[in-house]
DNA sequence: TATGAATGAGCATTCATTCAT
DNA sequence: GATGAATGAATGCTCATTCAT
């Protein structure tokens, strides 16, 4: 069918993306890998940057409803517990992507495409964020900052985890932990 | 002099390179941008690697030793303000390498070279961490997880100043404070 | 088909190299005269050196066989009839292949290939001597020198012929009855 | 001496070529085995071309007088002696410019120059050829062949003994009397 | 004259894209 | 739709040639 042809070459360059790069992605080899010819992807996608752009929004459209849904899931809780839950459920969310969470995340800066998945984790965050502020658990200026740092080790998590491959929630709690008590309470 | 025009040279490539993205700055590119032909980039560099190589060693090589300062600037104080010293350092150092700072980055997982700045940086991080988990003040499972999430919100911080044009060392005491005291405590 | 075009490729490989040299020959050229893009070759050979070598082992594998026909198809006769018929099919052979036999003659020196048709030629003649020393006809000595002679006369005969636009064997006769005979002996 | 440096340009070219190739020996590395900058060898020639012809030429230049020489050195003798004396002379004249010979052998066909010393050798092996001729030693017809196979023969030896590293005129006997009493008189 | 850095045309090679089958 | 050979623009690199010092 149409669509599992179309999954299954994004899923080639995925792979491709994630081992050689975003330039080193050859449309030959996401073919051969894709089991095609060059020639059928063009009766998937107008040219490579499409097929590129559509890699990284058919993976956005999955993750961001989850990631709003993270970002709505504790709303009836304290920051605290809604804030640790929304960490914990973003990177369960994203171990199931964990190729491609790799390559959106080494690619942010290349904008392939105006709204990526990073973009959408930073809107979450900031969300999870300004709710805090309006509760007045955390100030305005704090949240701001708060949100930069919470998402910087999302990132950082993630990407560690990619190249040590463990899972990635492990350590979410104690993030969260840390961000909250700070590093001055000895834990 | 010749130096002058390597270090011209290598100037064009950053700027190129962080417009285009390490593939996508070409070398009669950059040999227009520093005002040269092709051919005399390789009177400088035996080849494009080399270039880059160049480029991301050249900046090391000024910024480690800074790096390595600020690492040891504060070994009499004690921890908190010690990292508090070091993070405004680091930002202050980096601060007059906006550009290449921008480019080391966002190119880390290309592993130009062996060791670059994001390294150096991490390294540092590491090192001012340990510092405090012998001291007592952090335990070591809290180092760890504190050395990355604050190498990642210099990250943040520095891609965020860069793009927004602002300073980087303007928020380095709210973010050592956040991390110090925790979100908890409303400041 | 395939085999059509790899033979057009090399044909014109083979007719520029004629014209201008081994490194004269540009791969755009070759295309061209091929009537195909400098693309196309590349699905064909790997690189520039594949493809030249390629034409040597193509041309070599078509003549080699014939090479050894003649060596071995007067081995009944005695050694000057032998030899008689060998240098006549030797030049009737290379005859079909005038414009590669004047390339590989001429670059010879330049060992494309480990082993080549001048090479194979050498050994051609090296073989028919031996058994002529074999049978005593010649003695060691001057089979050896018969050999560089005869060889050295046979490349010198292509070259003239190729360049007067004359056949090859025309002469083959004349040549081994000097050989044979001796300039002494005026005929 | 303006001729001292000419000279050493053209034997530094010589020496490259013969390692090289026509084509493989590049003015950068010309100059420096002449101990010069590039620039300098513009000083002596007006372009790559006129340095490759004029050391085609200079070399020429000398040998030709000696090859002149062996042509009409034994004008006293019968042609036997007469082309024995030469075929020593020239294989003599040759040895003190085994590298030059080497270079011009190879490159005959690349006519660097309209004449040069290969042809130089043709001509006067045609010149005693012909003189046999007239002395009726030998027929118009085989002096043509004679000459074409005495050349070859001569190129022959040269480059294998350029290749073996032993002198040129070692065989030079036994050729003239293979050629003269021809391979049926077993010696 | 001598120097060697600068130049840029020329070449091999890659790869996204097209299109006849 | 599927195929993959053909295309040619783009890129890295080389090297003869120039020219300011």
């Amino acid at each position: 069918m149409r669509e599992t042809v179309r999954a299954a070459i994004l899923e080639a360059a995925e792979e491709l993306i994630a081992t050689h790069g975003l330039k080193g992605a050859a449309l030959v080899q996401i073919a051969r890998r894709a089991g095609l010819a060059v020639g059928t992807l063009y009766n998937y996608f107008t040219d490579r940057d499409a097929l590129i752009k559509a890699l990284f929004e058919t993976r956005r459209a999955t993750l961001r409803p989850q990631l709003l849904a993270a970002t709505s899931s504790g709303r009836e809780l304290a920051f605290e517990p809604r804030l640790r839950r929304f960490v914990r459920e973003v990177l369960e969310v994203f171990e199931v992507h964990r190729v491609f969470i790799k390559v959106a995340i080494e690619n942010e800066h290349l904008k392939v495409s105006p709204s990526t998945t990073p973009g959408d984790l930073h809107a979450a965050v900031d969300d999870i964020m300004a709710a805090g502020a309006r509760e007045g658990v955390i100030t305005k200026a704090q949240s701001e900052l708060l949100a930069m740092i919470t998402a910087g080790a999302i990132r950082a998590v993630i990407l560690r985890r990619v190249s040590d491959g463990k899972p990635f929630a492990e350590d979410a709690d104690a993030i969260v932990t840390l961000l909250f008590d700070g590093a001055r309470s000895k834990r």
